[in-house]
DNA sequence: TCATTTATAGAAAAGGTTTTCTATAACTAT
DNA sequence: ATAGTTATAGAAAACCTTTTCTATAAATGA
């Protein structure tokens, strides 16, 4: 049992003026005298008129809101990421529409086209289904409507892309393994991902250029699930090969969750960092700096990924500018305290 | 440059029909003869073609979407309770403007407006900021639209409320800690919030009813900005106090965040849960699970709580129940590794 | 056979805005 | 004075649906 909402005719007939006159006040869009100006701001005020954006949407096809597709809200990385959206997204007056897929590719089609019928302005896709991008499924939609892709990056697809470059980052990050001493540098990822098959094939690249060999068995595969479960299963599964020799000593984890599990095998087996295994994480979540040790990691900036996307977004829907982009972030190795040199002895 | 959306004009025209037909075969709300019914879905098919839920929501007065305002998305609590909210909401055809206020009141009371102007079908809000549920703001936002409030209860205040029934869950933690032997209590806070008021009101008046004393020096405040600086600030703080000698055996954090920050500080003294410390946390958040070693904490429930939340608010749209409610959730101990019993001898 | 119901479908109104078009009065410039 | 601006404001069209009202033909019942 709500109360009617004003509509702008209230207001005129209030005010004693046409709709139109109320419509300008309003929108600051063409001389009103100032009386009238005055007469129609009280009537406002004095029934608390407030727009049907809808109504305005539906004429003016503009919605100022930006639908975001995410696999995850309780991931520390993606809500980074849509903090820095929102932070630029706020200042430019939007609102964000946002859709938790699940990382599940059905509910990603469902809920653009969802987003799609509420007339968003545009769309920010969160590290988005590979499979859809295959298909030409967003490239589909980019025709449709503004949008831009965070990571997903496919070769060869024409959408605007916004990532890090977790090549490098990979990269730099199994340099510094070596510079510590380590040899046998084990691989620890989650089952599917692009980004799990890209820093993986860093991996392979890495250890042939630097003369390593790759064995297979150091390849270590955990079913990512939610958070929780990763760490859990990266505990289980590191407790196991450590238990009987790891035969390596230092790990790179595609993420911090997977390294914190790392960490917590070490920890509950009574070994250490500092004689046993080495540990590098990736994304420099908070939990990086909250375990103990605090971890080293690979700052993905996640929250300038999400301010940049925003910002692109809002440049195509403006078309200020309708080329498609690859914009390419920096990440950053932090050291903290879950690598060590490799001691003179230890194999 | 994007593609124009197809209208029911179009298809209509494609079709050979009315724009009315077109729309009774949307929605099956009135007979249409098999045959044309068929051309219909051809054309809609050949066309794309999408309803406008803009046009659709300002004729039907309901937009099948509902407004989530929180304090934080970064925070596992709220987003644990927001998955809860997405879910129950999925299943009914809903989907949600999730608004991030920051914590603060006037964001929350902007962005409420905002979803008003967008004429979303209700509002969940978490964790409402206390001077705006006294000043009687959601009281008359309830009057506008279905509203329910997640915590936040205020003794009095006419509005839907669901909420953790924090008195008892603190109550039951402080009771553990004495059955554990510890007469000498800490108690951890954030600066200002109104679950953190409920639980020093509890904690003082368990402490009168127990016999023991309170001594303001072991009511602990940390400055709580986000997780991390919660963590770091209650490490640092801890940390000042057990180099001093604490003089308490055991801490009451009010949640998991502090309770970990303490932890650390135990850890980085070479101290131990065994002998110096026992912790407790609030919540029942990932990161209680992951730190070492795991937290005894109170669990909330917090995905119930969203879905509670959602379902409420479905009842009230559908006015099915106009009647004001204050839900109250059990709240469970969960018994882990950072509370011990106490030695006699330590004091 | 005539009246009534039923199945089907279109025309038009309604929803709340913005925008275009038109109108009037008051200036300005010649 | 006369024509051309300028400032101001209203009427009406447009945006895309759903819903109500009206209409026709076929089916049913008496």
């Amino acid at each position: 049992m709500t109360e009617k909402r004003a509509t702008i005719q209230d207001v005129a007939n209030l005010a004693k003026v046409s709709i139109t006159t109320v419509s300008r006040v309003l929108n600051k869009n063409y001389p009103v005298k100032d009386a009238t100006k005055k007469k129609v701001e009280e009537a406002i005020e004095r029934l608390s008129y407030k727009p049907n954006m809808l109504a305005r949407g539906l004429i003016q096809n503009k919605t100022q809101t930006i639908g975001i597709l995410t696999p995850s809200i309780e991931n520390l990385f993606f809500s980074e990421v849509i903090k820095g959206i929102d932070a630029y997204i706020k200042k430019e007056r939007y609102t964000s529409f946002l859709c938790n897929t699940e990382g599940k590719a059905n509910y990603e089609s469902l809920m653009a086209d969802n987003l799609l019928e509420r007339s968003v302005d545009g769309i920010i896709s969160i590290d988005p289904q590979t499979e859809l991008i295959r298909s030409g499924f967003y490239e589909a939609l980019a025709k449709k409507i503004p949008t831009v892709l965070i990571n997903g990056y496919n070769k060869g697809v024409q959408c605007n892309f916004i990532l890090n470059d977790q090549e490098v980052g990979t990269y730099e990050a199994l340099k510094y393994l070596i510079k510590l001493g380590h040899r046998t540098i084990a691989f620890l990822r989650g089952k599917r991902s692009h980004s799990y098959d890209i820093k993986e094939s860093v991996y392979r690249k890495f250890m042939k250029d630097n003369g390593l060999e790759i064995i297979e068995d150091r390849i270590l595969v955990v079913n990512s699930g939610n958070d929780l479960e990763t760490v859990q299963q990266s505990r289980e599964l590191l407790k196991k090969r450590l238990k009987k020799g790891a035969g390596f000593t230092a790990l790179f984890a595609c993420n911090d969750w997977m390294a914190v599990g790392a960490l917590n095998a070490v920890n509950r087996l009574g070994l250490s960092v500092k004689n046993d295994l080495s540990i590098i994480g990736f994304d420099n979540t908070i939990i990086s700096q909250i375990s103990e040790p605090q971890l080293t990691t690979v700052d993905q900036n996640m929250n300038r990924l999400g301010v940049l996307a925003a910002k692109r977004i809002k440049e195509i829907i403006k078309e200020k500018d309708t080329e498609i982009k690859k914009i390419l972030l920096d990440t950053r190795l932090v050291i903290r305290k879950s690598t060590r040199e490799l001691k003179q002895g230890n194999k």
